[in-house]
DNA sequence: AAAGTACGGGG
DNA sequence: GTGTACGTACTTT
C-alpha cells in the first residue's frame, strides 16, 4: 500500500468524504479520508429516542449512539445522543432537519466546519507534515503526524505563485476596465480585459505552472469573478481550480455592523487544492503576509483560504473549540440570537475600563516609558478568567477588586489554558529575534510573532461578546478591573522611587526622574512585575517627547495625540496625520519626512536648528502643490462609507464622491472603501466638490487650497511645540496663486499600494508612521 | 449651535 | 458567522 510523506495543503468536505491534498516536494496529490462527522444531542430521555427513531427513517447513512459526554458550563457528564454521517455534504442539511422537527433538544458540535472539527478530531492542521497511507482507490487508509503545531522551528514546504492584478492601482471594481497582469516568477504576462486570448493565456499559464497559490489583488471581488464570467459566455474552461470536481466556491460580499461602525466584507472566490488569497480582502495577509498566514492557520487549525479571509477572533474562537473538544466537553451551538448583542473590541480604549491619567502637554527630555506585556492576555492568565470560571458556584472567597466577581480558583479556565501557550510561543518568537539571525529569519519571525500578538488583542475583546460561545461580560469587567489595578499599582512604585508620572494609558507609562538611565528602569520594571505579578518592560527612552494638545481646546489634554524619539533614533507617533487612513499619501509622506528629520536631532535645541530647513521643504510642498506638480495617486484619499451613498444627508466631499461612482454604474455598499481627490471643497452649488479617484481624469484639476491646508495642519501637528501652529503657518504661506483647475501631471505613483504586491512575496503593508531611524543617520 | 460623518487599536 | 462604544476632529446646515 503507497504511503507518501509530505504537507496537509488542503482539506475540504465532499460528497465522498473529507478531501486531503498532500503536497510534497514533487507534485500535490489529492487523497479522500471516508471521514464520519458527528454532532451530538442532549435533551428528555422520550425526545431522543423519538429523535433516533426518525434519524433512522432517514435515507442517508446514519448512525446514532447513546453516550455520555462533559458539559462546559457545568463540568459534568451528561448523557447525549451521538449521530454521524459519512455525507459530509448533507452535515448541514442533516442538523437543520432535526432541529426543525425537534426544536427543543439542545443541539452540541453542530456549527462548526467540516475541516476544523476534523482537525481538531484527528490532531491533523493546516500545513502539518505527515505521512498518509491510501489505497488504489487513493482512499486515505493510515496518517502519522510528523510535526506538532507547537513547533517553533518547522517546514514550510516550497510553493509555487501566479500573481494576478489589474494595470491600474485603484480598486477596479470603481473604475474603468484596464488590462490584466499575471506574474509568474520574474515574469509578465500583460491580457487584454476581455477575449478569448485572455483565457487561453491564462489556462496555458496555469497548465505549464501549476501554481500552488494564486495571489491576486481584488481577486475576490472583480479579477476571478470576471474570469468565470468570462469563461461562462465562451463556453470554455478555467483551469484556476486543481480539483477539477469541485469547482470554485463563491461567497457573497456583505455589510454589517459591528462595534459602533459598519465593515464591508468583500466576497470570496475559494478554489480547492489551490489556495486562492487576495491581499487586498485578508487582514492576515495584509498584516503579516504568508508567514503570518501560515502560523495562525498552524495554530488556529483554520484552513489557509479561510484563515486569510476571517477576522482574528475567528482563529481565536477556534483555538478554544480545539481544546474543548480535545478535553472531551461538548460544544454549544451558538444559534444566531435577534437580540443586540454585544461584540468584542479590538480596540484597547479608555472608555472600556481601562486606566488614563492625563499627559503633561508640550516636551519632554529623557523620559522612560514602561508597557506591561500582553497585558490583558496575562491577566486572563494569572487570575483564571474565563466563560465557566467567572462567577462560578463554588469560590465566593477569590474577589476581583472593584467590581468584586468572583473567579473558580478549582479549575483552570479554557480561555487561559488556550492563551497561556500562545503567550509561551510568543515570548519564544521574542527570544529569537534578540539572537543573531538572519534578515531572512527576522522578518520571518516578526511576522509569527505579530500574529500571535494579535490573537492575544482579540481574546480579550472576545470577553466582551454578550452572546459569544466563550465570551461573558463579567469576565471583561474583571479583566479591566486588574488592569486598573496593576497601573495604579505601577504608578505608585515608580513614584515612591522618585519618578513623576508624565503620562499613562491602560497599560503604558511614561516617566521622568532626573538623571535615570535605562538600568534603572528596567530595575523598576522588575520592581512593578514582581508586585504586580504582570510583566512590564521597558519599551524605550525617549531622548525627548511632545505630548500635544486637543485641537479643540488647546489647554487641553489629549490621551493620544503624541510623538518621541526613541535613544536608537526610532520614533513612536500616535494620532498625528500619518497613523490616519484618510490621510492623502502627499500628506502623510510629507509629515512622516518631517518626523524623520526631526528623528535625527537628539535635544530641542537641536530640533529647532532643523526647523528653518523643514520650514524650507515645507515651502516646497506647497509650491508643488500650487504649480499642480502632484499626481492624483497622492492625492487621492480614503474613506469608508458609513451607509448607502443615497442615503447620505449632507453633502460631504465623500457623499459627492460615492455619488459620483454610483451615477456611473458602480454600486456600491455600506462599509466599502472608496477613493477620491479634492476638486473644489468649497462648491455648494451642487457642482463636484470631490472626485472618484478611479474615475477621475483630472480634467477639473484638484483643490490646491484644501490640500495645502492638510499640509499645513499636517505640519502644525510636528511644529506646534515650537511656536508654530496653523494660524502662524498659513501666515507664512499665503494663498499665492490660487490654480484651482490645475493641469495635472501623471507622475510615477510612489504610494502606489501596488508596490506591496510587487516582487515575490513582499505582501505586508509598511506601517504607517513608524518611522525607522538610525542612529548614524 | 447643532447635527452629520469619520477615525482610532499594537509593534 | 459577527449586530450599533465613545471621544476627538472636522464639515455642513
Amino acid at each position: 500500500m503507497p504511503a507518501q510523506k509530505g504537507w496537509l495543503f488542503d482539506v475540504y468536505p465532499s460528497r465522498d468524504g473529507m478531501v486531503l491534498w498532500l503536497k510534497t516536494e514533487q507534485r500535490c496529490l489529492r487523497l479522500i479520508d471516508p471521514y464520519w462527522a458527528t454532532f451530538y444531542l442532549g435533551g428528555p430521555d422520550a425526545a431522543l429516542k423519538q429523535c433516533a427513531a426518525y434519524l433512522s427513517r432517514q435515507r442517508l447513512p446514519i448512525t446514532t449512539k447513546w453516550t455520555e459526554r462533559k458539559e462546559l458550563l457545568s463540568d459534568c457528564f451528561i448523557p447525549v445522543l451521538k449521530v454521524s454521517t459519512p455525507r459530509l455534504d448533507r452535515f448541514s442539511t442533516l442538523v437543520q432537519s432535526v432541529y426543525r422537527v425537534n426544536p427543543e433538544l439542545t443541539f452540541y458540535n453542530c456549527d462548526i466546519l467540516l475541516p476544523q472539527l476534523y482537525f481538531y478530531e484527528t490532531g491533523l492542521f493546516p500545513l502539518a507534515q505527515c505521512e498518509l497511507a491510501y489505497d488504489e482507490a487513493f482512499r486515505l487508509t493510515d496518517f502519522q503526524l510528523l510535526d506538532s503545531a507547537w513547533e517553533i522551528d518547522y517546514l514550510v514546504p516550497p510553493l509555487r505563485f501566479l500573481q494576478l492584478r489589474m494595470e491600474q492601482d485603484a480598486n477596479p471594481n470603481h473604475g474603468r476596465p484596464t488590462r490584466l497582469i499575471a506574474s509568474v516568477d520574474d515574469r509578465e504576462f500583460v491580457f487584454e480585459a476581455e477575449g478569448a486570448e485572455l483565457l487561453h493565456g491564462l489556462n496555458a499559464l496555469l497548465l505549464t505552472h501549476d501554481p500552488d497559490v494564486i495571489v491576486t489583488r481584488y481577486g475576490d471581488s472583480y479579477i476571478i469573478p470576471r474570469l468565470r464570467r468570462l469563461a461562462d459566455a465562451h463556453g470554455s474552461p478555467l483551469a484556476l481550480n486543481r480539483d477539477g470536481a469541485a469547482g470554485i466556491r463563491g461567497k457573497q460580499s456583505k455589510s454589517f455592523f459591528t462595534y459602533g461602525k459598519i465593515v464591508y466584507r468583500a466576497g470570496a472566490q475559494v478554489l480547492h487544492g489551490r489556495w486562492h488569497l487576495d491581499i487586498e480582502n485578508s487582514f492576515a495577509v495584509d498584516e503579516t503576509g504568508l508567514d503570518g498566514l501560515v502560523e495562525l492557520a498552524r495554530i488556529t487549525k483554520l484552513p489557509v483560504q479561510r484563515c486569510a479571509r476571517t477576522s482574528v477572533g475567528t482563529g481565536v474562537s477556534s483555538m478554544q473549540l480545539d481544546v474543548a473538544f480535545r478535553d472531551g466537553y461538548l460544544i454549544p451551538w451558538r444559534k444566531r440570537l435577534p437580540e443586540a448583542f454585544k461584540t468584542g473590541s479590538e480596540l484597547l480604549l479608555t472608555d472600556k475600563g481601562g486606566l488614563v491619567f492625563q499627559p503633561r502637554i508640550g516636551w519632554h527630555e529623557q523620559v522612560g516609558e514602561l508597557d506591561f506585556s500582553a497585558m490583558f492576555p496575562t491577566i486572563m492568565v494569572k487570575h483564571n478568567i474565563s466563560q465557566e470560571t467567572v462567577l462560578c458556584d463554588c469560590c465566593p472567597e477569590n474577589r476581583v477588586p472593584e467590581v468584586g466577581h468572583h473567579i473558580c480558583t478549582k479549575r483552570r479556565g479554557l480561555v487561559p489554558r488556550t492563551l497561556e501557550p500562545m503567550l509561551e510561543r510568543r515570548m519564544t518568537y521574542k527570544r529569537l529575534l534578540k539572537q543573531p539571525l538572519t534578515t531572512e529569519e527576522r522578518e520571518r519571525y516578526d511576522r509569527r510573532q505579530s500574529a500571535l500578538k494579535w490573537l492575544g488583542v482579540v481574546s480579550f475583546g472576545y470577553q466582551g461578546y454578550r452572546n459569544a460561545r466563550f465570551g461573558r461580560l463579567e469576565g471583561h469587567e474583571a479583566i479591566t478591573a486588574y488592569s486598573r489595578e496593576a497601573l495604579l499599582a505601577a504608578k505608585e512604585i515608580a513614584e515612591a522611587q522618585g519618578y513623576s508620572l508624565l503620562h499613562a494609558i491602560v497599560d503604558s507609562m511614561w516617566l521622568q526622574k532626573a538623571g535615570a538611565m535605562v538600568q534603572d528602569y528596567e530595575r523598576l520594571a522588575a520592581d512593578i512585575s514582581r508586585q504586580t505579578g504582570l510583566p512590564i518592560l521597558v519599551e524605550g527612552m525617549y531622548n525627548w517627547i511632545a505630548f500635544l494638545p486637543s485641537k479643540r481646546s488647546p489647554k487641553a489634554p489629549v490621551p493620544n495625540r503624541f510623538f518621541g524619539r526613541f535613544l536608537n533614533g526610532a520614533m513612536k507617533v500616535r494620532g498625528l496625520e500619518v497613523r490616519r487612513s484618510d490621510t492623502p499619501g502627499f500628506v502623510r509622506c510629507a509629515q512622516a519626512a518631517m518626523l524623520a528629520t526631526l528623528s535625527t536631532a537628539k535635544s530641542s535645541d537641536e530640533c529647532r536648528a532643523l526647523i528653518p530647513g523643514l520650514l524650507d521643504d515645507l515651502r516646497a510642498k506647497v509650491d508643488q502643490l500650487r504649480e499642480g506638480r502632484v499626481s492624483l495617486a497622492e492625492l487621492a484619499i480614503t474613506k469608508h462609507l458609513s451607509q448607502e451613498p443615497g442615503e447620505y444627508k449632507t453633502d460631504t466631499i465623500l457623499a459627492e464622491a460615492a455619488k459620483d461612482l454610483a451615477s456611473r454604474g458602480v454600486r456600491l455598499s455600506p462599509g466599502e472603501e472608496i477613493q477620491l481627490v479634492i476638486v473644489d471643497s468649497r462648491a455648494n452649488d451642487k457642482v463636484s466638490k470631490a472626485k472618484a479617484y478611479a474615475l477621475y481624469d483630472g480634467s477639473l484639476g484638484y483643490d490646491v487650497e484644501k490640500y495645502t491646508e492638510l499640509l499645513l495642519k499636517a505640519a502644525e501637528s510636528v511644529l506646534w511645540s515650537f511656536g508654530y501652529d496653523y494660524a502662524r503657518l498659513k501666515a507664512m504661506f499665503p494663498e499665492g496663486l490660487s490654480l484651482r483647475r490645475n493641469e495635472v501631471t501623471e507622475a510615477i505613483q510612489p504610494f502606489s499600494r501596488l508596490l506591496r504586491s510587487r516582487g515575490s512575496l513582499a505582501m505586508t503593508r509598511d506601517s504607517r508612521g513608524n518611522h525607522e531611524a538610525e542612529e548614524s543617520k
